[in-house]
DNA sequence: CAGGAGAGCTAGCAATGCTAGAATCTCAAG
DNA sequence: CTTGAGATTCTAGCATTGCTAGCTCTCCTG
């Protein structure tokens, strides 16, 4: 049983070894960096051990995915504490929605972008998925009178996703983004008095 | 003169049959069954004449969104245009972006979430992605009260798109989508009396 | 010490975007 | 009608990709 179990850490180990190779790669890189031989290389294993973790390449970046909402549900959780009325606290958490975006593009891409087969918008997702958004529902939530919260934290997501996405691909110009990232955020507070 | 303007006729022709083809595939199987083999079969040549109209493949992607936008552009028009108050116009030209997203998103995707080299933000865009953003913000100019229209216009328009692509790739449930648009656009309409 | 199971690697497949160089066709000049 | 130059199109192939079959080697078990 001792060996069995020093084995199973060691095949755990190695295969955060993967995600966490395949991260770094990501995001020194870009996605195109991380090929299969490549990441094999870079863990210092052959290609079929990658397919001995992870059913394929999609897996493997869904694992980073994960990843990258538990770093962002903490991110988004300091910003949200860290302010003293719920109007700042919303504001934080939209700017480091958008820091995290503009800080670890790559990683940004495989949680919101690329498509990977995590079940996403139900019970079964994973935790870290489940409290990223459970983070910006907080900060909505108080702002949100009359109106249904889980609606209204949607829609505000969708807006800094497209914001970010559309301006990172270029078809926004970078210039006036403050601007904009305040506008999106002021339309989703009470009319101010 | 004569035979060079037919020549050049033709090869125009050809041009447009690729696109068209492209286009067409791109609907009917997604972007990943369009092969430069399998587009080369479609309109009956070698595949290396599509390299002597296009860069790459790429090149013709781009080629198919720029149709796209046109498209785009006339739809939104239309709804705009058949519209009889400023609100109803904008929410007329949102459900209209939205449609089209949803009835052609190949299409759609081309146009807004591949990595495309057009010049979008910049005055050197082709005339059918200004004509498509243009249309956007008539509509949403005459709501835009004491805010820049551009600026006002690009945030609704990343809410849009936010909500569409994080819909489809799965990241958004289907069923609240009606009403998570309706409160987008209801966000961006000064305050009803 | 034998034997068997499990783990890892080598080598290779099929598909992709793209290109070099051969082959074929066009059309004006003789 | 022939011919040759120039343009056009095709055949064949390269390098790279994700993925896998099947051999080999190691290491625990009896």
């Amino acid at each position: 049983m001792s060996i069995q179990t020093r084995r199973e850490r060691e095949r755990a180990e190695r295969e955060r070894l993967i995600v966490t190779a395949a991260r770094e790669l990501a995001e020194a890189e870009g996605w195109d960096a991380v090929t299969t031989r490549r990441l094999a290389a870079e863990i210092e294993y052959s290609q079929p051990v990658l397919y001995s973790h992870f059913k394929g390449k999609d897996a493997i970046m869904a694992a980073v995915a994960v990843q990258g909402f538990e770093d962002m549900a903490g991110e988004l959780r300091t910003a949200r504490t860290s302010a003293s009325s719920p109007r700042e606290a919303l504001a934080a958490v939209g700017r480091a929605y958008a820091d995290f975006c503009e800080r670890r593009p790559a990683l940004y891409d495989v949680m919101f972008t690329h498509a990977v087969d995590l079940p996403f918008a139900t019970a079964e997702a994973p935790a870290p998925l489940r409290a990223a958004f459970g983070e910006l529902r907080l900060a909505v939530a108080p702002l949100a009178v009359g109106e249904e919260p889980g609606v209204v934290t949607e829609t505000l997501w969708a807006g800094l996703h497209g914001l970010l996405t559309l301006m990172r691909s270029g078809r926004l110009p970078r210039e006036q983004h403050d601007r904009r990232l305040a506008l999106l955020i002021d339309r989703f507070c009470p009319a101010e008095e």
